[in-house]
RNA sequence: GGCCCCAUCGUCUAGUCAGGUCCAGGACAUCAGGUUUUCAUCCUGAGAACGGGGGUUCGAAUCCCCCUGGGGUCACCA
């Protein structure tokens, strides 16, 4: 019989989660959830690692565990979390704690192992003299390989340890040591290129390399799936289990996930986008009143530094407050930010899914399956189906699954219910007006999810219902088209069937879609003739949802309101 | 620069392990038509790739070598 599986993520809590992480959790999950469905029974873990205490916050720990769940990627070992009535986390097998900021004697004992038998050693370079170390062998043009030295005396060093500051060093074993990657094959290192890493810190906590290597044997983790940027790590990893006496798991290194211009996707590209368009408004006319505005809020002179200094960088909060001003859309990097655009957790589970692995399962059609929920993941994941080669993120594709799911893939209560979810969270103007009138928005949800990329979309479409009567704003080319061309002109047809309109009877979408109809008809006329004006009066443009729904939101009274302006307002 | 990884349409990829069924399939994007009261949807069609050079073989996208290109990594960060 053979070993459950037990797969594991462990985000470092210094910032939200990013895209990447999310697939790295999303695959190690969907192992686990394989495993499960093939009645192995194998386990999702996660592990917070907190040992750098400069850049750890719990607040950031809450965030990354918040997205997971949101994004549906529950794990059986790890924090407790709530969520949605469902608990996830715990500690059933007892090899918490979860936080390595808490493991620290868990590391000591081990430690001590290490030294006793000689494999790990006191060191007192400071940062600085290494520094110098590593630049005189730059100079020298030779990689820069800390070893202990030749003269090395182990007591000696041991005694010099209990009054300074020193590192623990792991001595590595003097021979080349091979990766078995379940993705890459076997992958070779030489002695010459590992060298004597550190495992703890001056400050007593250990370095991640010790930490993890720690964890996932004693936590009894037995596959290890990251990132192809920690393959070389994994040669010291190896050599670590080993002088542990820990056995080494299964390793299977993913690529990588770029930009769509091949740049790396980090979280400063929101903030490089911001400063380039900042800069480039800075030289023309437009904006200059919302670029004031902003500047008043965040201080003008903070912004000006920040524009200036390349390595300055604005917080989160305020670069969203900023892009809003000027009109800008920062691109996605964070899980927060996908879900802040209006992507639906499902379809981001599936779109990165396929980033670097694909189910190989054609449909009846004999065509690449690609559109799949997490079950059926769960089913097909397999470690050998994922790719060797770096993906660029396309976020146009992502868009276009998410259309699908909003347009064909629920229905308009779904929708309705989605959407407003999302803007109490995101939109509050929208909410609000979604709970003044849940008829109304009924409506609106129908109205606009036809026409919705993503949920944020779907204020634009219902935007001109939100609208005060008296504030619709005419567009010229619109005007032009709809309502001062042909004979007789749309403003003619306007005030031919103002009145009829206002008596259709039933004020539902469909009623007023018959309703319409049949004034055509009754003019003899196509319903277009009537159509193009009527959209102009109530909505100021020349595109909207169907007249029916365009109407029904806008309202009876609020209707005869608008075309009675139009009509009296001077065009042109 | 050292070490390590990778290489199919613009992008994500199928096909590569077990060479022939591949003058290379799908999706997104693009372009051209069509349906539709606007918009969106939907339908039809088109263009678009095995990085280059050597081998091995009757036969190579598939195996081997070199080159080129891309990427990762070289912390008391993780």
């Amino acid at each position: 019989m053979s070993q459950t599986v037990v797969t594991r993520f462990a985000p470092s809590p210094t910032g939200h989660l990013h895209i990447g992480g999310a697939r790295t959790a999303l695959f190690c999950w969907a192992l686990a959830a394989h495993e499960r469905a093939q009645g192995r029974g194998g386990r999702f873990l996660l592990r917070i690692e907190d040992t750098d205490r400069a850049r750890s916050s719990a607040d950031a720990a809450a965030g990354i565990l918040e997205d997971l769940a949101w994004l549906g990627i529950g794990w059986d070992d790890g924090p407790a979390f709530e969520t949605d009535g469902r608990s996830l986390g715990g500690d059933d097998r007892a090899v918490g704690p979860f936080h390595q900021s808490e493991r620290l004697e868990i590391y000591n004992a081990h430690l001590e192992k290490l030294i006793a038998a000689g494999l790990a050693y006191p060191a007192f370079e400071t940062p600085d003299e290494l520094g110098q170390m590593r630049k005189k062998a730059e100079a020298e043009k030779r990689s820069f390989i800390y070893r202990r030295r030749e003269d090395y005396d182990h007591s000696a060093a041991l005694e010099r340890a209990r009054t300074e500051d020193h590192v623990l060093r792991f001595r590595m074993p003097a021979e080349p040591v091979t990766v078995v990657d379940r993705v890459l094959g076997e992958v070779s290192f030489p002695y010459e290129e590992l060298d004597d890493l550190v495992i703890r810190k001056k400050d007593g906590f250990p370095t991640y390399h010790f930490a993890v290597v720690c964890d996932d044997a004693l936590m009894g983790v037995t596959h290890v799936l990251r990132g192809q940027e920690h393959l070389n790590n994994a040669p010291k990893h190896v050599a670590l289990f080993r002088a542990l006496g820990f056995e080494v798991p299964v390793f299977a290194h993913m690529p990588l996930i770029f930009n769509s211009d091949g740049s790396k996707m980090s979280k400063r590209d929101k903030d490089k986008i911001a400063k380039k368009a900042w800069k480039e408004q800075a030289q023309g006319q437009d904006g200059t009143e919302a670029r004031g505005e902003i500047e008043a809020q965040l201080g003008e002179e903070k912004l000006k530094k920040w524009a200036k200094d390349k390595q300055a960088q604005l917080g989160r909060d305020e670069l969203v407050r900023l892009a809003g001003a000027m009109d800008l859309t920062l691109p996605e990097i964070d899980v927060e930010d996908f879900r802040a655009a209006g992507y639906l957790p499902e379809v981001v589970v599936n779109f990165i899914a396929l980033l670097g692995w694909n189910p190989g399962v054609r449909d009846d059609e004999g065509k690449e399956v690609e559109r799949f929920d997490a079950a059926f993941l769960a089913e097909h994941f397999d470690v050998v189906r994922i790719g060797k080669s770096n993906a660029r993120f396309d976020r146009e594709k992502l868009a276009a699954f998410n259309a699908a799911t909003i347009q064909h893939g629920m229905t308009d209560g779904r929708f309705a219910e989605l959407w407003l979810a999302w803007a109490e969270r995101f939109d509050s103007d929208l909410a609000g007006w979604a709970k003044d009138d849940p008829g109304r928005w009924a409506i609106a949800a129908r109205a606009a999810r036809p026409r919705c990329k993503t949920l944020r979309d779907g204020r634009g479409v219902v935007a001109f219902a939100m609208l005060a009567d008296d504030a619709v704003a005419y567009d010229a080319k619109a005007v032009k088209k709809g309502l001062l061309k042909g004979d007789p002109s749309g403003l003619g047809v306007l005030r031919d069937v103002a009145e009829d309109i206002g008596a259709i009877g039933d004020w539902s979408s469909d009623g007023l879609e018959a309703g319409i109809g049949k004034i055509a008809e009754s003019r003899g006329v196509g319903l277009g003739k009537i159509a193009g004006p009527l959209r102009v009066a109530i909505t100021g443009t020349n595109v909207s949802p169907p007249l029916g729904e365009t109407l029904a939101l806008v309202g009876r009274e609020g209707v005869g309101v608008r075309i009675e302006r139009c009509l009296d307002t001077e065009h042109g």
